[in-house]
DNA sequence: CTGTTAGCGCCTTCAT
DNA sequence: ATGAAGGCGCTAACAG
């Protein structure tokens, strides 16, 4: 039962069966006719010999790897191992395997990185990469294929977003439909994509309702922001605030009771995202669902189109599902 | 500026400078002394040519691929993504890549995808493999060299371990110094090893005081699990629960709640985990901090030093470090 | 110190 | 339908 400790190789399978090499080669990957007996026969012997191909030695000649790299900026964000759970499952069915590697928040690190993986790959993921557009841009023709996730810059690669933009009106529009016409919006880092995509979203709910005044309150993307933030956020004079993410939300929610604020009788509270304790929170919260996953299962749609050749398809944009839970209410006073 | 689309080849390298890929190699790789001016002019024409060599032939060439695979049986457990975040950038200090799959839960799975892997890479983790003792060993025997993270499995593997047994402990000592005498374990999965882990130390906490009676609440291991089982917790007459993880703690809070029962005058609750919203819910949960990401560090340092070759070191225990928050007080009649 | 040769393990023409 | 030979890109052993 036990296996000796030198690799059995295709070579000893030939010799084993009694054929060539060539012929082990084409039996085992059906590339071309072989007569029946010894096609069982070679079979036989890869079996008894637990034999399988070198997939290194494989990739060297075919030219690829099976296998495509992930960068994200760290792999303790919940939203990038969605993606990644994603993203793995899915090339797993395609019998692909997926490297990852965590930038750190290091943006000047990323391209290099990029370089590195994509030489160990057959392709490239990047998850909201934090360089400059520009250098994306010359990044992704230098290392296609290429496949953006979370990060819209136009050029040959195909992007998946979520339509964070898109995302957060139905946010604002129920708040609205409740009666409020005075709002905060406490934002996230105002350097990131992410941000000026919400704030985007928020213009265009503003331009259909010239009735709406926004404050934005300055926060950050962390419970603790979200928390320090709700005096703030009050002062406004705003009956409601739809935040950065959930977490904020919660942070702020947080900070609202300890001021002795009802939450959502005297105050609206949104978040964005719909992460695993937004249902469990007191107020339920009201948010966002963004399918994370499915940016990773999409991302490898499109990453095993272009490793097979096909031309690099539309851009899928993923709308969040607006989530209506407890924390929003019509404000005490209406206007 | 723009690359020709042919990769550029050690050969082209050694034609730009006038020498031999051989020299080229050795200059590159500082394997052997070469002249200085010669060094000089064949880093000047890699630079110029903008030369890498080709990760997949030296994989084949030397034997070993850089990089390990990490099997995890869901990425989307909060565990396991901290335990690959350790890994990952423990590795890559290493200029090591990690290479994931996802079993999906499917035990049957795991030895033929460990398998494949293995042979993609130079070394294998496992985390939490669902599969039968007997065949963690006999795998680890077949794919050496193997490292365990959160599976106790005795024999040539080296093992990662948070130490549930140890870990919960200090929790259930914390609510008898308060002077609980009645408990209640809301039990995980009664078949799991991390649930057998926590009733063995349970088992020794009650050896050690006679004077306890502990009830076991079977429940499950999310957060309905948790409030599904308030009501049975109470029932038992306990002054207070542990919880088998942060989870099923905040849902038996959201049950008490809903019950109106008050937490920690009335009943006090323990976690498990110290996941990231253990602090931030009302109250605050008293729970021990499992160092998942360490485990990930651990785990690369004993399959690093392995795959150089050295003998396997002693198996690490990692001791969860109890936090004791607002969830847990003193029983309204001390007994 | 440098070049030549051989080979890592496999697949794929090219003959037969 | 099968085998022989060459080569993927690189490194290591052997000469010189």
């Amino acid at each position: 039962v036990a296996q000796s400790k030198t690799r059995v190789t295709i070579t000893a399978v030939a010799a084993h069966a009694g054929v060539s090499p060539a012929t082990v080669s084409r039996v085992l990957n059906g590339n071309a006719t072989v007569a029946a007996d010894i096609a069982e026969r070679v079979r036989a012997s890869a079996r008894e010999l637990r034999y399988t191909a070198s997939p290194v030695a494989r990739s060297l000649v075919l030219g690829r790897t099976q296998s495509v790299a992930c960068l994200v900026p760290d792999l303790g964000n919940p939203t990038f191992q969605g993606v990644l759970r994603g993203l793995s499952r899915a090339a797993s069915g395609d019998r692909y395997r997926v490297l990852i590697a965590d930038s750190a928040e290091a943006a000047e690190d990323e391209a290099d990185l990029a370089r590195e993986l994509r030489r160990r790959c057959d392709a490239l993921v990047l998850v909201s990469p934090r360089m400059p557009a520009e250098e994306i841009a010359a990044l992704v023709r230098e290392l296609e294929p290429v496949v953006l996730i979370n990060r819209d810059v136009d050029g040959e690669a195909p992007v998946i977003m979520a339509d964070y933009e898109a995302g957060i009106q139905p946010l604002a529009e129920h708040l609205y439909a409740q009666g409020h016409r005075r709002l905060a919006y406490v934002q996230g880092n105002p350097d990131s994509a992410a941000n000026a995509d919400r704030e985007r979203g928020l213009a265009t709910f503003l331009s259909r309702h010239p009735d709406v005044e926004m404050a934005v309150v300055p926060a950050g993307v962390t419970f603790e922001a979200g928390h320090d933030a709700a005096a703030a956020a009050r002062v406004t004079g705003a009956t409601g605030a739809l935040a950065f993410n959930d977490l904020v939300a919660m942070g702020l929610l947080s900070g609202l009771a300890a001021a002795g604020v009802d939450v959502p009788r005297e105050f609206s509270v949104t978040g964005f995202d719909d992460i695993a304790f937004a249902r469990f929170i007191t107020p339920p919260l009201t948010t966002a669902s963004v399918p994370v996953q499915e940016l990773g299962e999409q991302a490898w749609q499109r990453v095993h189109a272009l490793i097979e050749g096909k031309p690099p398809a539309h851009n899928v944009y993923l709308r969040p599902r607006p989530i209506f839970r407890d924390s929003t209410a019509a404000p005490l006073v209406a206007v």
